[in-house]
DNA sequence: ATACAAGTACTCTACTTCGAGTAATCGATC
DNA sequence: GATCGATTACTCGAAGTAGAGTACTTGTAT
């Protein structure tokens, strides 16, 4: 994120539009989400216009003409630069070509289930199932709606892309909670035991202080600092 | 984002220690590297700090007592409340239940190929999956060796899961760089018209004046607004 | 004729995030 | 006993982000 001198996805969107040819901020606005480019590239305004100064300040894009129609607030139109074409194929090419690590909000999730008790973990990742799948719905839904309005896939690549990454995340959590009920997942029973405890009034720290007593062998791996994974 | 009185997940994962014992901040971020939580969850000194404060503005920890070894800095430790631990408990439960729309850079790349010639895009795409199989390499590594060391699946969950979708998204990319070299992917041919016209010296502006007259029926597609995904 | 919703075109501010920088201590080495 | 690097424990400021708010215009229904 530090590389870019403008590192806003927003900024690159805004390139885009511009190489096609000079618009006001706003139009950039309305032309990105015709596209449907705000379902892939988070859009709003705040971001946009202070995106659009930063990538002047930088040179990337510059101010052609400020109008006034009516009495309506001033529209600055914009022109994109040497410089911004150049950075548009950079940067994109660097999103094509390179991986960044993405820290999603269900990784943080898993990597913090052993705070609830496992069988509300199975119960809460089966309502993650259901939603999944109605968004998987959805998107199919608009993906064979702009089909039969003849855009071609070329356009709808990024949707395609989705439904994908959904429905991989959806067989791995339908698996999860599977393997939570079943306690096909090592470490299942000792994660049960201790919110028993827990329930029933022993604090945690007791538990962690003599774990072998309280939980057995499975209780063992919460004595040394667990190795990172 | 908006809700949540804190929203970076890396509160939930300071709430997480404080569940435990009571901790200093900096504890707290050796903590949660000890136990690899830095893979899954953003871990830095600047937003901890923050994110800490404003934990204990909203009431969800307190600060218990601050010492000082030597003429080291102050160290204050904080502990949880019972409305932290309600708002952990319900937190990590929305986390696991409710998958929220993370804006991937690969998705907005890819909404924006066509600002690229077809062959530099399979290009880029066949470099993105070969960085992509090196970490899957390094994530397995990772994973293999903690098993050895006796750890139980449970606490390697976020990177089995990290496993799956890089592998989804390495067999996508590659699916797709076939797709653009052969030309399977409807749009392909116009797409390399386009690119082949312009390196020529013909403006954008000029072709998509008069699409079907430089792209033939194959242009067509630029004429409407394309309909959104 | 007028009221009201929808569209146009931003502005403002409070908040969050990043990561480099700092400053002290400790242990090991030459 | 002086120096060096690693560890401990934060601080700071610049930059980015969200999204509600504003103020005018246009179209439509009553």
């Amino acid at each position: 994120m530090a590389r870019r001198r403008v590192s806003n996805p927003l900024a690159l969107a805004v390139l885009s539009c511009l190489i096609e040819r000079p618009m006001h901020p706003y139009e950039i606005s309305t032309t990105l989400r015709e596209r449907g480019k705000e379902h892939s590239i988070k859009l709003n305004y705040g971001s946009l216009y202070s995106v659009v100064e930063s990538l002047q300040k930088h040179g990337l894009i510059t101010a052609q003409e400020t109008t006034r129609a009516g009495r309506r607030p001033e529209r600055t139109v914009y022109a994109i630069t040497d410089s911004g074409r150049a950075e548009f194929e950079d940067w994109l090419s660097e999103l094509l070509s390179t991986p960044v690590r993405e820290y999603t909000s269900l990784e943080a999730g898993l990597s913090l289930i052993g705070g609830l008790p496992p069988d509300v973990v199975a119960d809460l990742l089966d309502t993650r199932v259901e939603k999944l799948r109605a968004e998987v719905g959805t998107v199919e839904g608009m993906l064979a709606g702009a089909r039969e309005q003849g855009v071609p896939d070329l356009f709808l690549i990024e949707s395609v892309f989705r439904v994908r990454m959904l429905r991989a995340e959806e067989e791995f959590v339908t698996q999860l909670s599977r393997d939570i009920r079943s306690s096909a997942l090592p470490g299942t029973k000792a994660w049960g035991r201790v919110h028993q405890l827990i329930a029933a009034g022993t604090s945690f720290e007791e538990i962690s202080a003599d774990p072998l007593r309280y939980l057995g062998e499975e209780g063992r791996v919460l004595l040394p600092p667990e190795q990172p994974n």
